[in-house]
DNA sequence: TATGAATGAGCATTCATTCAT
DNA sequence: TATGAATGAATGCTCATTCAT
């Protein structure tokens, strides 16, 4: 009965549609259809599909922004923080498979705008890049490239989450989430 | 000039365009226009737009693991033959380009069906876990779990490639070339 | 600022955009903007699209109407008061381009339903008619069936509004202004 | 069965029912349906409704001015060639009643570009132009300026095609017949 | 009287696919 | 094998109109 509901109704329809379906193979009127609005409706609130696909990638970007950078912590201890960090990234896909989901197949995808795209990787990759020069300068990781290195991050997130979210139930196992952190660390760590 | 010409000018044109427009975005009118053919010639040589793609796709996976197969050595070091290998995906990559874009956009796309993706997969990771465990059994690879190293060894490939295709020119620098092997086999190694 | 403001500037918006648009192209809801008021509001002063079109022609065309017929001269000479009356309706023309325009646009348009346009018509055509009588009935004009001499006078009207707006300024030049005036008159006149 | 069929049944049908129930209120499924093709057909010929409408506007005006041009005569009374290019004007409209309405309803109508109109006229304006030079230097019509000349042409035989329509039968009556071509005559001939 | 979110029928247009030549 | 006109279902989007506030 209150007005965000249709439009929230709108998102959360079009975010299972498209992980499901894809975004081409989901028409606008069965968005609309299964969130229970008039096709109309979505055009009110969106002014068309790709902007509402927009709207809906930063959205859930954003979120996880504010998410993972609530949990930095600097206790001194740059290798316990980062593990800290991995951990809490992998859990929000956990947590959120829908939409992890939905980030393997459209961080890539021709369906969103590039813009869109760095657009919404810049807000997380700024705070990684700091945390990577931080620990360069520690001497703690490798000096390789940073673009290199952030792309790598951004590669092997990926890959752990995609081997998760394939494989339920390992992630409550601690050898693999010592594993999956281990990969990662080991990478960039100064040997 | 003969007639094999037409049914691969038709899979160029698709690739191209597959890749700078998008699957969808992409009519077949378009591949035949582009390609210089009728739009009846497109569906004597393939039943579908579907087909057409699944026929690019494993095609062209082929190509690469054909490719990469060839130049898996046994020296006895494992090292320098990860090392020759990993450079040898890289430099395919390189050198083509369009296929290795098109392996970016569509390996986690909803275009192609999902299992053409596993089918084509199998044939690379089949060997890939193979040299894993060999490292594993040599006791220079860590003991993780083998699905989660092989994730992990695609994620830091498609990484990878993605940091050179963007960056041109930083291959031939061996600062760049030796830091992204470093990342690779570091990841993996037993300390 | 009060109340009847907002029905007016309903009117005035949509004559505006009726013109430079036409109908079709003319949402309710650019009016109900660009008028500053709410789409709902346009539909408590009238019932439909239709009706606000309709309310539109009827009160300009009566508008004119009353202009041209204050203008109604009897001086004894039928040339000098036919040549007042021209003047006077042309001079309208020229004071109301927007306007003018509008009738150019719609008097022949199926956007306005024929009862409208003939009701309209009727208003201008009845005085005129009097006056084409009383001049054949002195045997100054020439003795042409009454329907064909005003088709003929509406015709001769809507060109010359239509030259005199697409070429501001010649109405000042007397060259002009009585051109137009002689080949209305001596259409009509008895030779 | 042949070719052209197709394409001159989408356009035959779009001029009745353009002139029958307007443009806007002719969906191009409907053009589709009554002309016994399918949708896709009429976009297979014509990229949009709008190009559509301007190659009927086009095609038709070319058709009359061909017509009319045919026509001319060159009697050394420029009086007589007048009178019959002015029936054999009306007479086209006459055989052509759907085409005349066409252009009552069209000619100043925002339905077609603005730019196809001007093109559309200057085929007809060019001889008329010409016309009216030759009259004017033979001391046998007025001289007024050329181009209120042409207007006023152009309305007054708008108006007459406008009264022979709606009263059928008339033109078959001499006495209207050559009513209308005094009123036409005595506006431009020099008093 | 005024608002503007919501509606849903309707529209122009696209496009994979077919088939007669 | 090659052609390209023809198909028609499906789609994104518009817009006059309604109604609860």
């Amino acid at each position: 009965m209150s007005k965000p509901d249709k439009k929230q109704a709108i998102l959360d329809t079009a975010l299972t549609l498209f992980v499901s379906q894809g975004f081409y193979a989901t028409s606008t009127a069965s968005i609309a259809k299964q969130a229970g609005v008039a096709t109309g409706t979505l055009f009110h609130h969106f002014p068309s599909k790709d902007e509402l696909m927009n709207h809906l990638f930063l959205t859930i970007k954003q979120e996880f922004a504010n998410e993972i950078q609530a949990q930095i912590k600097d206790s001194g201890d740059l290798k316990l923080d980062a593990e800290h960090l991995w951990c809490s990234a992998i859990q929000w896909a956990m947590d959120n498979p829908l939409k992890q989901e939905f980030f393997q197949q459209y961080s890539m995808s021709p369906s969103i705008a590039i813009e869109i795209r760095e657009q919404a990787m810049n807000g997380i990759l700024g705070f990684m890049g700091a945390l990577l020069l931080q620990g360069q300068s520690q001497g703690l990781l490798a000096a390789y490239p940073l673009a290199l290195m952030q792309d790598n991050c951004h590669g092997q997130y990926l890959a752990a989450t995609r081997y998760f979210l394939d494989n339920p139930g390992k992630w409550q196992e601690p050898e693999h989430k010592t594993a999956s952190f281990a990969l990662f660390w080991n990478a960039m760590v100064q040997s």
